[in-house]
DNA sequence: AATGACGGTTCAAATAATGAACCTGAAAAC
DNA sequence: GTTTTCAGGTTCATTATTTGAACCGTCATT
């Protein structure tokens, strides 16, 4: 792994739940010298991707990530294209829906809506990774996305978030293979309790997949009738936010949703 | 320049008027070898900095930089901060209003308003990078930060923008220490044509200047009035945006502001 | 006054970045 | 339809940068 990424991983450490790192705290988690952890760090202050709490000295977060973000939005408007049919889904189901992207390791959410009509919801954080094995998101992209990636998944560390989460590589496959069959990926409540989820992939130009479409629901409330209508709901969905992002579903998975209904 | 800051210069390329840039324009904007540039893009595009039009193979940035913006935001709400101030500060004057913050070589909008409430308006870019020298934004940063700073920009190129940019080091030089004697600063159509702007500084903790206020408004809309009505409102609004941002303006520079008005 | 935790710094040793030249394919020029 | 050009991408010896053990200064705790 090059400089480059070992300074960019770092970034990544950064999350909702921990805003703000210290020196110290970096090298432990990053397992590197802290004196390189320290240069990277001060060069990506330099650049204002992070910037220093001046009273803790803590690292966090620094605003040129926001003026990318801008011009990534502005130029390649890819949230604004999928919010419609992501705000469509949600208002049908009464359920949390988001549509997240693949980034090497995980999936990163890109837009959700929760048209709240029942008192209790799912709790999603936008700023938040989602893990490819205990997520239907993750799964569903390992289902339909390059057998590569499937493989380095599994040869890697899953880790256990709930007690339910999948941490078996058999186990895995299998509900891969299960996900295949189904056309679209389940997990329940691999990544937070009490949430249940399925997810369907989203394709771009060229038949690449990019993303997935999800939607989470609390687990008391899932029964065959629901997941029916969420299935349903997600096949639609992927097709049309498929489109908005200027690709299409594959032929075969195209029909074998259509033949399932 | 370490390999890190090679690397992330290359994204500050992406803006909203080249949204792609290809290969081999890229080796000419950053006057580095083909190889390298080569190498610097894919190490970016495997952490999803950047991404590849799959046609046409040009580089573009990726998503990964707004999953950094929406952790920045969530857990450092800087925008969200200074909003409503600037939303009060553009209604009050009737133009364009905006926050922008110091990023190492120029200014970065953080956030804008603009209440309309005259046909013409300000046509303003949050993701553009703003220019020290051909900006009031740039030259309050000037003129109320590091020496080291002004130094630094006085010894590099000065680019023209508009035929009425200060291109000469030593008109520069007077602008700065005019703005510092004034208590704000000013630019006529030194970055956009037709577009006159003033600015006050803004900071943050430890009376560390963070960043700007500016107000931009049509040159031809511009009187005495019109100024006087800019400067009690930015140094009001320096002070607001100050304060929601945790810090607070330097006591001389305070009362120089109140002896003026 | 001693201890330890933390951020930051140094310099020789090790490793990764570099760039000239090369490859390949597509499109423009002849 | 052949040649030229230009683009993205690749290779390998050379070179320069990254690296980390040890060290420093500061602050809070014992």
């Amino acid at each position: 792994m090059g400089t480059i990424s070992k300074a960019l991983k770092l970034l990544n450490e950064f999350s909702s739940s921990r805003p703000e790192i210290g020196l110290s705290e970096f090298k432990q988690i990053s397992n590197q010298d802290k004196a390189t952890v320290y240069r990277h760090l001060s060069e990506l202050q330099e650049n204002g991707f992070v910037e220093q709490n001046t009273t803790t000295k803590n690292y966090r977060l620094g605003p040129a990530v926001l003026r990318l973000a801008a011009v990534r939005e502005r130029t390649f408007p890819m949230r604004a294209a999928v919010s419609a049919w992501v705000d469509d889904l949600s208002r049908q189901l009464g359920e949390l829906v988001h549509v997240s992207l693949f980034q090497s390791d995980f999936m990163s959410p890109l837009y959700h809506a929760d048209i709240q009509i029942h008192g209790t919801r799912v709790y999603f954080d936008e700023a938040e990774m989602l893990p490819m094995h205990a997520t239907s998101s993750g799964i569903a992209m390992l289902a339909f996305g390059p057998e590569k990636l499937l493989q380095k998944v599994l040869a890697g560390h899953l880790e256990d978030y709930t007690g339910m989460t999948t941490t078996d590589p058999a186990k895995l496959e299998d509900e891969v293979k299960q996900s295949r069959k189904n056309g679209y990926a389940i997990c329940d409540q691999g990544f937070e309790k009490e949430v249940f989820s399925i997810a369907t992939p989203i394709y771009g130009k060229e038949l690449k997949i990019i993303g997935t479409l999800a939607v989470a629901v609390p687990v008391f409330r899932m029964n065959k009738r629901m997941k029916k209508d969420i299935v349903k709901g997600l096949k639609e969905g992927s097709l049309n936010v498929s489109d908005a992002l200027g690709g299409s579903i594959p032929e075969p998975l195209e029909r074998q949703w259509n033949n399932a209904s």
